[in-house]
RNA sequence: GGCGCGGUAGCUCAGGUGGUUAGAGCGUUGGAUUCAUAACCCAAAGGUCGGGGGUUCAACUCCCCCCCGCGCUACCA
């Protein structure tokens, strides 16, 4: 493997359009944190940067909602979420935000790179553009029904219901959200990168060089993407919202906020280091890890490390650890419909238990499939495993030192084989050793993998043996009989402890430190840094050192609290916090006024379903053949999710006979099936009240 | 629809170049114990390894088809 001489670590970028909910701690920070915090032990040079993602279209239209400037709006959320981040404690270096000068900059500066290397196509297309308020619109400020699932309040750039991606024009009845006006398409220029060009490139670094190294769920995405050819993208947007595109003749436009966001990473660790910066992103033996969710797999490991490499000199991702999702109580977490544990509101309704949530994201972090936190679950771990497991440990044997050796570390004399109750102690002591050093060993290769479920748990074993040596060796039968036997054994016992406040210091900072707290150990810090090293069981307190009080580490979550987040869910509109709602778009706005003549232009008739199949590939679209009274055509018709050819054949429809022909699929629909569509987006075909003759005209 | 990843004990997950009784933690049940936050320790019960075919002396592990979940991506006059 490489040796590498520094590492910077990234987590994704999180939007400033709501708080953190538990989704995002599990996918990409707390990985991110816990490693960051190993590689600080380890007496690594490491950054750890992240900031607010500002820009893009979503955050402009819900600053719009709620009244208040994009700046004012994205500054709310950017101090919530810092804030969220702080007080849980997220060791980032620096949390900056996309919209600070220095971002700018370092955004324009990338475009103008690579635009003078003349790597930028541009073309003009045309756009939806808002007339009355004399606007380009931006994907997002365009809602129509979704082709996809009907859904009659889906974006133009994504349907939130179905979670498909779409371009504005697919959308049926779109309309602009700014002023409730139909928009019409207008002529406008833009710049593209051609990822196509990159696509020989990345087959090799990404195909050929990490098939090894890189998560099956990550090099399985990136090989389909690349494997399936890559097309060129637009990185500029009509908007005034953004980094304005450094070019005399581009007025008006902004980066798109896919180009602009990852380079925030750069921009971030700028303003963390200004004069020395560069070595954390261009130096060859400095390693970079990007810690993100599965959706935003292709950004960073094909799109964001290509245009580093049209750049030039930058260094690419060694390894981009991406989680799977986090569902709540079995459902998708949604911030739409406040289906969300809120980090903020977790900190307050659970503090001092910073610990127990990591613990237990940890413990079901989604590495390799989808999991699913439910409270009672929560409640079960920090129970049974940081209360049961290691809190007990600590205590019962800070409790022991106390009632045998009044707070002092006992001398762990050698202890000879006197009395088969001493050889089972040694041999317990043993047997404890090693399994603790095992344990130990394969915690830091699971932290090295990015395995951090694995490693927390090789964690837990520690206190796990510990209780079972406690448990084999019984210091207080020996009490009377064999003092010197229970200083060998608690001696021990405490060097287990002092090696779990130590261990655990990636996974639990505060119970570490309130570990080492109740050790006294605080001078012993220092010495402890080569366990990292080491790899073994420390045996750093001297005898005679004086103990803390003991103190609980973890108390059990009662079943009322549980109760009380549990109704918190149930009750999803009342506790809203401050979501940009998306709730209108139930029933759509009138259109604008037409003439009759505009009217009578529409041949509308009815017909007859002669024939009636499903489209090949196609999961909407059925071919129909239809009696127009006048001739027989095929109409291509988006119900399949709503009819079945059986039930269509001999049904009469109402059609727009004299609508252009269009291609779909490959086969020409020549009309249009007329149909009603729900506020739910279920379609309903429009019949008469009774069955009319194929031909009628309708007027 | 295409592509990607996943579907293993009640829960969270391991595992396997195909080969004796499929593993761990937690939960459950029983026992032992009292230093400890009714904690710890021991033991047991619990699985037709998503479904169906196939290859093989032998499949949970390989092949094919299907179903379910999630992500990416498309058609929708």
């Amino acid at each position: 493997m490489k040796k590498f001489a520094r590492t910077t670590v990234t987590a994704a970028l999180p939007y400033a359009n709501g708080p953190l909910h538990i989704g995002h701690i599990a996918g990409a920070y707390l990985p991110a944190d816990t490693y960051v915090r190993y590689m600080r032990l380890k007496g690594e040079d490491v950054i750890f940067v992240c900031g607010s993602d500002e820009h893009g279209v979503a955050i402009t239209l819900g600053a719009k909602k709620e009244g208040v400037s994009p700046k004012i709006f994205v500054d709310k959320y950017h101090n919530l979420m810092k804030q969220a981040f702080q007080d849980f404690g997220i060791s980032f270096d620096i949390y900056s935000r996309t919209s600070n000068p220095v971002h700018y900059e370092t955004a324009q500066e990338f475009f103008r790179t690579i635009y003078d290397q003349g790597i930028f196509l541009e073309e003009v297309s045309d756009q939806y553009y808002d007339e009355q308020e004399k606007l380009f619109l931006a994907d997002r400020y365009i809602i129509g029904t979704c082709p996809n699932c009907g859904h009659t309040g889906a974006y133009g750039d994504q349907c939130e219901k179905c979670g498909t991606s779409l371009s504005p024009k697919q959308l049926i009845n779109p309309r602009s959200t700014v002023s409730g006006q139909t928009p019409v398409l207008k002529l406008t220029k833009h710049w593209y990168f051609p990822l196509d060009k990159y696509e020989g490139w990345l087959r090799e670094w990404v195909i050929e060089g990490h098939q090894d190294d890189w998560k099956v769920n990550v090099y399985g995405q990136c090989k389909s993407w690349i494997e399936q050819g890559l097309q060129p993208r637009s990185i500029t947007r009509d908007l005034e919202w953004g980094v304005p595109v450094p070019l005399s003749d581009a007025q008006g436009k902004v980066l798109y906020v896919w180009f602009d966001a990852p380079i925030g990473y750069i921009s971030a660790t700028k303003e963390l280091l200004p004069e020395g910066w560069e070595k954390y992103w261009k130096a060859p033996d400095t390693r970079l890890i990007h810690f993100i969710g599965k959706d935003n797999i292709v950004f960073h490991c094909i799109i964001f490390p290509a245009i580093l490499k049209a750049a030039g000199d930058y260094i690419l991702p060694d390894n981009v650890p991406a989680n799977e999702f986090l569902n709540l109580e079995g459902d998708k977490i949604s911030t739409s419909r406040n289906h969300a544990v809120w980090l903020h509101e977790y900190l307050h309704d659970f503090p001092g238990r910073r610990d127990e949530l990591r613990y237990m994201l940890t413990s079901i972090s989604p590495e390799t499939k989808d999991a699913d936190f439910t409270w009672k679950d929560y409640q079960q771990k920090v129970n049974s495993e940081l209360v049961a497991i290691l809190g007990n440990f600590v205590n019962r044997v800070m409790v022991l030192s106390w009632k045998y050796f009044e707070g002092k570390v006992p001398a762990a004399a050698s202890l000879d084989e006197t009395s088969e109750k001493r050889k089972s102690i040694h041999a317990a002591h043993g047997k404890a050793s090693e399994e603790i050093n095992t344990s130990i060993r394969e915690m830091i290769d699971a932290l090295e993998t990015f395995r951090f479920r694995e490693a927390q748990f090789q964690f837990m074993n520690l206190s796990r043996v510990g209780n079972k040596f406690l448990a084999d060796t019984e210091p207080w039968k020996q009490a009377k009989e064999d003092p010197e036997a229970v200083a060998f054994i608690l001696n021990f016992a405490l060097q287990v402890v002092m090696t779990i406040g130590e261990a655990g210091k990636p996974f639990l900072p505060d119970a570490c430190q309130a570990i080492q707290k109740q050790l006294n150990a605080a001078s012993l810090e220092q010495a402890s840094v080569g366990f990292w090293k080491d790899k073994s069981v420390l045996n750093l307190l001297p005898a005679g050192h004086a103990l803390g009080q003991p103190e609980l580490l973890y108390r059990n979550v009662e079943d009322e609290l549980i109760s009380k987040q549990m109704e918190k869910l149930k009750k999803p509109e009342q506790t809203s916090p401050a979501v940009v709602e998306e709730s209108q778009a139930t029933l759509k706005p009138l259109k604008p006024t037409v003439t009759i003549d505009d009217f009578a232009k529409l041949d509308i008739r009815i017909g007859k379903v002669l024939h009636a199949e499903r489209m090949e590939k196609s999961n909407k679209l059925l071919k129909l053949t239809v009696d127009t009274g006048i001739d027989q055509r095929i109409i291509l018709s988006g119900i399949a999710q709503h009819y079945t050819p059986e039930e269509m054949i001999g049904r009469e429809v109402t059609l727009i006979a004299n609508l252009a022909p269009r291609k779909m699929m490959g086969i020409e629909s020549q009309g249009m099936i007329l149909t009603a569509e729900e506020p739910d987006g279920k379609l309903k075909l429009l019949q008469t009240a009774s069955d009319a003759k194929a031909g009628s005209t309708i007027s």
